[in-house]
DNA sequence: AGCCAATGGGTTATAGAGTAACATATCTGA
DNA sequence: TCAGATATGTTACTCTATAACCCATTGGCT
């Protein structure tokens, strides 16, 4: 049974951004973390779509909107504290990042990524993370994170090719 | 049943090397594209041990060898090479690059990354492959490259902390 | 041999990504 | 209101990677 993915299907992405920005209210405050104006605006920003975005297209995005300059500093910090709070994930291959749509439940950072339409779909399969967990267990390893990092065509750039 | 694998072991590692080298001629050889010294030299070089190495230190690496200054595009050239041959593959999390030891059987990028030591495990699991197969093709996805990096503590470190 | 096209490598400059160090501002609780 | 902690601004820099152009080497081909 194949279901597409949230990302890839016509949505009401003004209710992806709410629900996002405000899992981010509750969770900082449960938390007692500050949720500033500035990290409450790159996770908006972040939020634009479902594609990761670069730390420099978020500063460029940061300038125009603020109508001033924004230096590397500032929103890597921003970006640095959205990580540890679990409300964006880091796409290595892309040197990008890109929102969580279920921070608060711990889990590991598992995308498809297609390369024609730059959409980063976040995978929910426990069952993956334990046999990732369990590879590694057989081989005597300790692990702290998992990174899987998918990439090809998802299904509507797929059918585009066909 | 825990196997540890090679890289944490006391190995012969000039046999690991050898191999390493033997097959990267035997491959190029068969599929006529040249294994030129350059290219040898940065694959020997990556396989010093079996911890991934970054372009610069590899550029370092080979200035000190060659007595000459080596520039970037001299390196990354010869890593594309080695990467399309199958002979490396590039760690994303660390922006770092390491000798596969098995190249021409075609399959993913799975490793196991020690924070403490350096080690970089690759995994040879083809169910693991098959499971995010199924997952990728569940959610319609088409995948053409699969890169999972696991950090955590190795064995050998995992051991010394307690 | 002499030539040609293809491939590989050298060189310079620059783009892209991330951090160190220090100054300033803003919050928070006593 | 004051002091300490947290957050942001600013400057300068490091690390990673690529573009563009030129020259050298290779391996057929006549
Ligand atoms: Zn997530
Ligand atoms: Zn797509
Ligand atoms: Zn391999
Ligand atoms: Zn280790």
């Amino acid at each position: 049974m194949e279901h597409t993915p949230i990302a890839c299907s016509h949505h009401d992405h003004d209710h992806c951004i709410h629900d996002a920005l405000a899992a981010a209210r509750d969770l900082c405050l449960s938390r007692g973390v500050r949720l500033t104006d500035l990290r409450l605006q790159v996770l908006e920003l972040i939020w634009q779509n479902h594609k990761p975005l670069g730390a420099y297209t978020l500063m460029e995005m940061l300038a125009k909107a603020n109508t001033r300059r924004v230096a590397p500093p500032t929103v890597y910090r921003a970006l640095d504290f959205l990580l540890e709070q679990g409300l964006i994930h880091r796409i290595n291959v892309l040197n990008a990042f890109i929102g969580c749509p279920s921070p608060g439940t711990k889990h590991q950072s598992h995308f498809l990524i297609c390369r024609a339409c730059g959409v980063a779909i976040e995978l929910d399969e426990p069952a993956l993370s334990q046999q990732i967990l369990q590879v590694a267990k057989d081989t005597g390893f300790t692990v702290e994170t998992q990174a899987l990092e998918v990439s090809g065509l998802c299904g509507n750039c797929a059918g585009a090719d066909a």
